[in-house]
Order: structure tokens, then C-alpha cells, then sequence
DNA sequence: TGGGATTCGTTGCGATCGAGACGATTTTGC
DNA sequence: GCAAAATCGTCTCGATCGCAACGAATCCCA
């Protein structure tokens, strides 16, 4: 029987709608950091946390670093440089490639914001104890694997 | 001492932007199924599985529901009208509002992906025990309020 | 009851974005 | 060695996006 069972699905239960909405809330709580006070958009975050941990990066390592496609970084470089914060030269083992560096304001800029974004990082997860933070780091791994298996595979 | 602490910040440790690397692979993941299948976007998405859901909803109602805003919502509706998966209608208790509704292709349509979208969901959380489940969701939900605050209180 | 404020949904415009092509360089394979 | 293939980063072009303004309808309240 049951041959014309009701569908039954709620959006406010779905996982992946789920996490989609998390993380667009946290993105943008975070953003409202370097994005307000700054005027630096959140790719343009990431290359100077890459290059705040690695100075020195070429544009595509930058790209792994960050999970940026190269058009991002490209773009986020260019704002960057215009903006003072980075420099640009070409690399003389790989012509190809620009080695990218942060200046003095760039680095002061990352300085900045770093304390800033730990400490909303701090009180976003402040209602987790350590095993729950545990369980959702685990849990985080996971699933970043097998949505990562399906994208390989289509 | 320490007056200069060398600052160390690991984008890959940042909670932030795991849970964004985490969100963008889950959603194109299950955005395969019915982007690549049925050519619809996320959004157009969402506005079916809110009819799936409560068929006959005004567009300022999905938009609640779904979490898009009006403009997203707007846009949406009008490239599912255009691919004839649901009608409009001025609703006669309110003539700035409009009515919509799923047409039999749009629940035809909805109800050929509710299964492969569950399928995908579980599939990515098969990982997790039924403990981990419960930890994750509780976390999201925390983390989620606690983000919602910041955004609020600017 | 009437006039200003608010809400609903759409649209115009400028900014942003992604896919693909591209020049320059390097690597690969024979 | 050298031609073909691959890689690096940029650019172009069409699509998409968000902001703000908008017309229409409703609500508020004096």
C-alpha cells in the first residue's frame, strides 16, 4: 500500500540548506570585521592570511592556500596592490609566475585584523564545550570528505 | 616580554572559513543533482522545495521560509514561470501580493528530486553515528544564534 | 476619512562574477 | 634539442548580483 505516499520534505531540516545558511551567517558576521572597518572583501582576507602565514606565496599556491580559484586571487591581488598592501614581482625561476608580498601597511592591516577575527571566532563557538567542538571538527572532516568525493566523481 | 609576538594565524585552523570551504563543497555537491540534471539554480531550488512544502505561499512567505531575500525570490519565480513549474496570481485578500503555485511539472519536477536530494544528504552524513548527528545539529544551531547576535548588534 | 508611512514585488544600473580564450613561459616526451 | 602539451596569471565577455528607487496597494492613526 502507500502506493502515492505524500512527499514529505521541509527545507528547515536539510542538512546542506542547513550548513548553507550557517555559513552565510558566519561569513558575514566575520566579514563585518575587515569588511566594515577595512573595505577588504573576503577573498582579499584570505590572500593576506596567506601571505600573513607564508609570505612570499606566488599567486597559485595562494590559490590552494585559500580555496580560491586563480580568477580570485587574481582580482583580490589586483585590489590589494592598488590599495598598497602587497607588492608584486616576477619570479626568476618561473617567469610566469608573480611572487606576491605583503608591504608594511599590509602587514600592519593583517595585524590587525587577526586578534579581531580570533576573538569572534572565540565567541562564536563559546557555547561549545571542548567534546562538542571535538565532535564538530570531526564531523566537519568527514563530510568535507565525502562532499569532496562527490564532486570528483559528479 | 613578548612585546613583538609574532602572530601566527592558520587560515586552516580559522572556524570560519573551514565552515565556509565546507558549506561552498556541500552545495555544489547537491547542486549537481539539479543544476546539472534539471538546469535549476539553488535558489530556484529552494522556492520549489518551499511549495513542495506549502504549495499557494505568497512570495514574501518563501522568502521567510527559505531564507533568500525578495529579490532572489523575485528573480527566481520568474525563471520558474518562464520554465512553466509554477503560476503567479495577484491574491485578491492583498492585490500587491502574489500567490504561487506549483504547476504538475513543478511538483513532477519537485518530486524527482526530494529523493536524490535525501539520497545525497545521506550519503554525506554517513560517517557520523547517530551521537555525532545529534552534537552537530546542536552545535549549528548554537553557533548559528550566536552569529545572528553579531550581525544584529552590527 | 484622508494623507503619510509602510509593505509587496519588480526593475534599472553599476559592480561583480565565472567560463573560456589568450600570451608568455616552462615542462614533457621522443 | 624541439615540437607539443601543460602551467601561470590576466583579460574579455556575457551572465548574475546587490543596492536603491520605484509603482501599486495597504496600513496607520489623527
Amino acid at each position: 500500500m502507500a502506493k502515492h505516499e505524500v512527499i514529505a520534505f521541509a527545507l528547515a531540516d536539510f542538512f546542506p540548506y542547513r550548513l548553507a545558511v550557517l555559513a552565510e551567517h558566519v561569513s558575514q558576521a566575520v566579514a563585518q570585521l575587515y569588511g566594515d572597518r577595512f573595505q577588504i572583501t573576503r577573498a582579499e582576507w584570505r590572500v593576506l592570511a596567506a601571505l600573513g602565514a607564508n609570505n612570499g606565496m606566488a599567486a597559485k599556491d595562494i590559490a590552494a592556500y585559500s580555496t580560491l580559484d586563480k580568477m580570485q586571487v587574481s582580482r583580490a591581488v589586483a585590489r590589494l596592490e592598488e590599495a598598497g598592501l602587497i607588492t608584486r614581482a616576477t619570479d626568476d625561476a618561473d617567469r610566469r609566475a608573480k611572487i606576491l608580498t605583503l608591504t608594511a601597511s599590509g602587514r600592519t592591516l593583517f595585524q590587525k585584523i587577526v586578534p579581531l577575527a580570533q576573538a569572534r571566532e572565540d565567541y562564536l563557538l563559546e557555547d561549545l564545550d571542548p567534546q562538542e567542538r571535538a565532535v564538530l571538527e570531526s564531523a566537519m572532516e568527514k563530510v568535507l570528505a565525502r562532499a569532496q568525493g562527490l564532486i570528483e566523481r559528479g
